[in-house]
DNA sequence: GACATGGATGGAACGCTGTTCCAATACCGC
DNA sequence: GCGGTATTGGAACAGCGTTCCATCCATGTC
């Protein structure tokens, strides 16, 4: 219940291996990144870290705010990293790549990214692409508009990432998980889903990446057309 | 671990308060719309079915195929509804805003979108809207990737929705929350979050169902670009 | 009409989880 | 040194999904 009171800056380290939420959160990404979501308890974390679980309450409020942080964490990363220099249209494209390669990198986030609008995870990608559409020159009222497309298929993409990597069995690689799927989809009823059943013969040798992008550029190709008709 | 073994079918009704999958999913989803995701836990659904947990088991794997069951029905039941002899550009709208506001009505089924892409909620969005792209003239080639970029996006803004309202106390209404976010949004370092704080004046009275309807739009624009250069 | 069979039931029990609580410890200003 | 506060570690608690199993009862057979 009681969090950090931060009194003041202590000038000497308390001790080597001393607890902070940073160590925590490290160990946190840690586990999640070896052995998947479901591997993070607070026990495995206190046996990590070689501590019990009470202390680790004292640095963090629960297991809700440690995935929020590490989630935090780990696209900071990415969005300190993206180019700043860069023709808006060439940026938008990085921020999207940077936050998928993100999740496939660490798939648990994907789902994370969901919770609370005003944790810097969003907040940094909504920025990033946001500013990027008015230096694109997309008229003010359309903004708001744009950016929020570009986001929620970001997120919906990052989102069936992190279910795939939740359904994929540890040892197995992508290309037999996608060779299920079309499997099973190709099995079904033809009169029912004829889309479906084409696509899944597109789906074994697709990229997941370019894919992404091809979306991207479908909603920027689309954003390109409101400059005209300023309405 | 034992699951219904469908000997042969009952001529006679076995009792008039007969436990089955249906009657089991209706349960779940009652309890779900009226006390929230957390609600629904093996023993409500025992104690509201009168019976006792061990007995849902005979009819249900487990708790994920249950809240995937309960997800396929109101996803079939939008579906269903949606006309079929609508111009393409239309019907797609019209999915997606079934889609949407099925989530509205249902937020715990927002996140549940993004289990197995091979459920029949995933399956019918996607032959919906995948089918229609068709018939707009779509090259063949580009389809896979424009029902993907579609799709994706419906999700995402579907997982947002579930968690805003896993975010929202019970009483308050999503006016309030908004405002609560704009807020939160306001405060930001204004050298940091420039468009963050733009948005957030434009937050308190924009229309969520208007600006997920603008992105569909957005997309499909973009799609409508694909058709002149058939690359 | 009695009987055996097996699908269906209900509730106790198990192992695990997040979280709380609290005695014991480590540290710092004096 | 000493006292008090910040921090630690582990036991305890309530609640969860799931398993197990003794019991029930509708049915087909004689």
């Amino acid at each position: 219940m009681a969090t950090k009171t931060q009194t003041k800056t202590p000038r000497t380290e308390r001790r080597m291996d001393a607890l902070s939420k940073e160590r925590i959160v490290e160990a946190a990404i840690k586990i999640l990144d070896t052995d998947g979501e479901s591997a993070l308890t607070f026990r495995a974390l206190a046996a990590r870290l070689a501590t019990g679980s009470g202390a680790i309450y004292w640095h963090v409020a629960d297991k809700s705010e440690l995935l929020a942080a590490a989630t935090d964490e780990v696209v900071a990363r990415v969005m300190t990293g993206v180019v700043s220099g860069a023709e808006p249209r060439e940026a938008i494209r990085a921020i999207a790549l940077g936050v998928f390669d993100a999740i496939d990198a660490h798939p648990w986030a994907g789902a994370q990214l969901f919770r609370e609008p005003w944790r810097p995870a969003m907040l940094q990608i909504l920025e990033g692409i946001g500013g990027r559409l008015r230096a694109l020159g997309v008229p003010e009222r359309a903004q708001f508009d744009a950016a929020s497309a570009l986001v929620n298929y970001v997120l919906g993409v990052a989102g069936q990432n992190a279910a795939n990597a939740r359904l994929v069995p540890p040892g197995t690689d992508r290309a037999t998980f996608l060779g299920a799927v079309a499997a099973r989809w190709a099995q079904l009823d033809p009169s029912e889903y004829s889309f479906v059943r084409q696509v899944a013969t597109q789906l074994r040798e697709h990229d997941d990446r370019e894919q992404f992008l091809a979306g991207i550029d479908l909603i920027l190709a689309g954003i390109g057309t409101l400059r005209e008709d300023a309405r």
